[in-house]
DNA sequence: TCAAAAGTGTTCCTGCTACACCCATGA
DNA sequence: TCATGGGTGTAGCAGGAACACTTTTGA
């Protein structure tokens, strides 16, 4: 067997909308490389480990979340010779979708780790640590262009939701508006998308607004658009 | 740094369109585990071995192509613990597109390589070696899905092609016909798709088929859709 | 009574499906 | 002249975009 040396770690990449906007979980450097720099946070493959395990531990430690309801999914695997300048380190991206937290970051302090906006850092590839800000850009890819066919924009809602929220969560991944009336007849009628609740909420103002839930589909037929 | 110690391997899901059908190329194990099973092509990383560069070592490797013009692209790692039973092996697994090659299988001796149909494979998971049932399956549903919305049918082509040599294309992949006029015209009004040349052919028989080339589309909008 | 958000109706237009029809070659 | 595949026209329908309009609450 070929055992050539090298480091197997994951890196997750941590999406949330909060204040109608697409933020990514990052943390500071404390040691070299890269120290003090912003970072997605990650750590090394344990004996034993399943990788997606990994990427669970690791989603558990910095957000302090039981990750038993929270989506998590490869993207892709990073190993160029010398992305790490302390050896040969390859990385398994994941990507994860996770509500807008009441408790923000739990289990780590607040300097060392943040809510960030991803526009900011996508438009300014120098800022991140490693080849970071690439796997961040294939993330987010990858999140806009499942919202279209899956029904994944409701992994950033609360169990329960309201029609203006889920299309909240797609203006703030996708950039884009969307018309409300136009968004609200097309999310009700594709089966499965959501399910109607009994209740309503006027938490959003004005008139009262339906709360739905998830509903079991896995795709979406036919699929959301962005403009 | 933690060395946890492990192998680190890729693995090729090489499609192409024979007999109008998708086909798999196989190798036959010579040697434990799995011996004389068939399995995916694949092979250990080296020092300073990029993943995609380890890849591209192997496609030549099994069919004698020049890789340059070949697509390939990287479907998910696979790292289960007792994936292969030597010991810890992680797989990078790629999907690789080739036109239906003159020489089937340069290189290697026909006994240990061979083209298989992709339908026969999937519908059997005991047939495959390791895991690659479940690879294969994960590349085939990515073969699929990048049809629908990528001019990537043109990548099993050779340079010039007719629109029917496109369309079995179509129906191989997704294993449903399509309404020939339909797609004709699809395809060449879908902006930077195709491109005419001046020449026609009569190798498909009947009146003669104008040959296009790739256009310089990298998504098509709209998408091509399956039934 | 007014602002604000929820939700419905309607019109226009694009794009897909199905299929009738004509075209250009080889046998 | 006929079989074979290449290619165009067109009618009908489904779904999206745009936007007028009604509903139900809190202030």
């Amino acid at each position: 067997m070929d055992f050539v040396p090298l480091g197997l770690a994951t890196d997750l990449v941590i999406l949330t909308v909060r204040d109608a906007a697409l933020q990514v979980l990052l943390i500071r450097r404390g040691i070299a490389p890269y120290r003090g720099r912003w970072a997605l946070p990650g750590g090394f493959v344990r004996e034993n480990e399943d990788l997606e395990e990994t990427a669970r531990r690791e989603l558990t430690e910095e957000t302090g979340l039981a990750t038993d309801r929270i989506h998590l999914e490869q993207i892709a695997t990073y190993g160029a010779p010398r992305r790490d300048p302390r050896g040969r380190v390859v990385s398994v991206a994941y990507l994860a979708l996770v509500p807008d937290l009441p408790t923000p970051v739990a289990g780590t302090d607040a300097e060392s780790a943040r809510w960030v906006p991803a526009p900011d850092l996508l438009a300014d590839p120098a800022r991140l640590a490693f080849d970071h800000h690439q796997i961040l850009t294939e993330a987010v890819e990858r999140a806009r262009a499942k919202l279209e066919y899956s029904p994944l924009a409701a992994a950033f809602c609360p169990p329960e939701f309201t029609i203006s929220e889920l299309r909240t969560i797609y203006e703030a991944v996708w950039g884009t508006p969307l018309d409300p009336r136009n968004f609200h007849r097309k999310v009700t009628k594709t089966p499965g998308f959501v399910e109607p609740t009994a209740t309503t909420t006027t938490r959003d103002g004005g008139r009262p607004a339906q709360l739905f839930r998830r509903g079991p589909a896995t795709t979406l037929h036919p699929p959301m658009t962005r403009a």
